[in-house]
DNA sequence: AAAAATATTTAGACGAATCTAAAAATCGCT
DNA sequence: AGCGATTTTTAGATTCGTCTAAATATTTTT
C-alpha cells in the first residue's frame, strides 16, 4: 500500500539523499537544516516521523541515513525532477539555467505512468540539462562516463562541460554569461599552480577561469 | 504582489467558478462541500479566508460569488490544467478519459511562462480531449462552436456531446447504455447514406448509431 | 579532565485545514 | 404567522509542519 508522502516529506528524503553523498555516516541535523532553510528543531520532529514510517536509520544523536524504501522514494523524485527538466529544456527551449525551480514542483507529481511515458517521450535520456545522470525505474544510476571537476585538470586536457556541482542561480547566470553551456568542449591550456587558475580555451575563444569556479564546474573526459 | 494561494484554495476558487455556472445568484455552502468531497463547516471557514483576501465576494447565509481577482485565479487553473489534458492526450498517448486525476495535480504548478510555452509548445489549442474550450491568458473562454445534430456530420468530424433533443427517459437510458454522456467526445469514422446511420469512434471503441438516434444528439463541434 | 562551545532534542506554541457537535438563521408548508 | 426541516455558522478539537526558547548531549579546547 502506497501511502501518499507529503511534498515535506519527499522534500525532507531527496535532502538526506543528497546529503549522504558527502557526508557518508549519517548526516547530521544541521547539515539538513541547512539544505532545505529550516531549523534543527524542525528536522528532528520530521525524522522522528520518517523513522516511524521506516523510511529512514535513527538515533538520537546519531545522524540519519536512508533505509532501502527511503532510497527508493528519493531516487524516484530525482527520476522525475531530471525527466522534467530535459522536457523543459528539449521540448519547452527553456534554458538550463531556469529550469530548476519549475522541475522542483513538477518532481512531486505522483504517476509511476506518467513518468515512464514522459522517458518514453524524451527517448530515454540518460542525463538532465546540468550532466547529472537520470535514473531508471528501478532507482539506479547508469552512469559510465569519468567526470572531473575542471580544477583537477592539466595543461592539454580536453573535455566537454557536463555538470556542475554549484546550482545556484548566480553561478549559473555567471556560466551563461562566460557561454560556458553544458555541452560546450574545452581545452586547458596552461594552469597556474601559485593560485590554482586556469588558461582555457572554448571555441575561438581563450579566458581564465578562477580555482572557485574551476572546482564547481564538472568535465566528462574520454 | 503575488501572495502564493495554497492548493486548497486553488480548488476552492475552482469550485466556485464551476458551480456558478448552475447557481447564477452565489453559490451555496453545500454545494460546494458536496464538490469538494468536504463537510460545510470547512466550506464557512475556507470561505471566510477567501473573502477575508478578497477572492470572493460573501455576506453570511447569502450565497458565494468570486471577484474579478478570484475569477482571473480560477480562470488560471482551469486554462493549465487543460492545456495539460491536451499534452496528456496528445504527446503522451493517454486516452482522454484517463488524463483528470494527473490534470488536477499539474494544474496547480506555478509558473507563467510554463504555461505560455506548453501553449505554443501543443500549437495554441482551443479545446481540451473532453471538448471543454481552454481560456486565453487573460481568461477569456472564445467558445466559437456551433451546435450541430450528429446526424449533420460526416465523416472525419469531431465533436462533444453536448445535449440531446429527445428527453424521454428511454432515450436517455439508451444513451447511458452506450456510455454516451454529456461532454462525451466523438469521432465520425464513416456515414452511410442509404440509411443515414454512423459508424462513431469515443473513447477506445466504435459502434453504429442510426440516423434517427443521431437526429437527437446535439454536438459541439469546432 | 573540566570548561566552553556546539549540536541536538524537548517542550510548548502557532497557523492552516479539517472535522464533529451544537447553535442560529432561513426556508417551506399549512 | 408559526412550526418543523434544512441550511449555515460557530465553537472546540485534531493533525501537520513549523517556530522559539530551554534543556540535554556531544565535541573541542585549554
Amino acid at each position: 500500500m502506497e501511502s501518499k508522502n507529503s511534498f515535506t516529506e519527499e522534500n525532507y528524503l531527496k535532502a538526506i539523499f543528497a546529503l549522504s553523498a558527502q557526508f557518508e555516516n549519517g548526516v547530521s541535523t544541521t547539515a539538513i537544516a541547512k539544505h532545505i532553510h529550516t531549523k534543527a528543531s524542525s528536522v528532528t520532529d520530521m525524522i522522528k516521523k520518517l523513522s516511524d514510517k521506516k523510511l529512514v536509520h535513527y538515533k538520537k544523536y546519531n545522524g540519519v541515513s536512508l533505509t532501502k524504501e527511503g532510497r527508493r522514494i528519493a531516487t524516484a523524485i530525482i527520476r522525475k525532477h531530471r525527466l522534467w527538466e530535459v522536457f523543459l529544456v528539449e521540448k519547452l527551449h527553456f534554458k538550463w539555467d531556469e529550469v530548476h525551480d519549475i522541475a522542483e514542483q513538477l518532481e512531486h507529481i505522483d504517476s509511476i505512468e506518467l513518468t515512464n511515458r514522459l522517458d518514453s517521450f524524451l527517448e530515454y535520456p540518460k542525463y538532465d540539462p546540468h550532466g547529472d545522470p537520470i535514473p531508471d525505474e528501478g532507482g539506479h544510476f547508469n552512469d559510465n562516463r569519468r567526470m572531473v571537476e575542471l580544477s583537477e585538470m592539466n595543461a592539454g586536457d580536453k573535455g566537454v562541460i557536463a555538470g556542475v556541482n554549484d546550482t545556484s542561480a548566480e553561478f549559473l547566470q555567471f556560466l551563461d554569461g562566460q557561454k560556458l553551456l553544458l555541452g560546450t568542449a574545452l581545452t586547458v591550456k596552461n594552469k597556474f599552480e601559485y593560485d590554482g587558475s586556469l588558461q582555457i580555451e572554448s571555441g575561438n575563444k581563450e579566458f581564465m577561469i578562477s580555482k572557485k569556479v574551476a572546482e564547481n564546474i564538472c568535465i566528462k573526459t574520454a
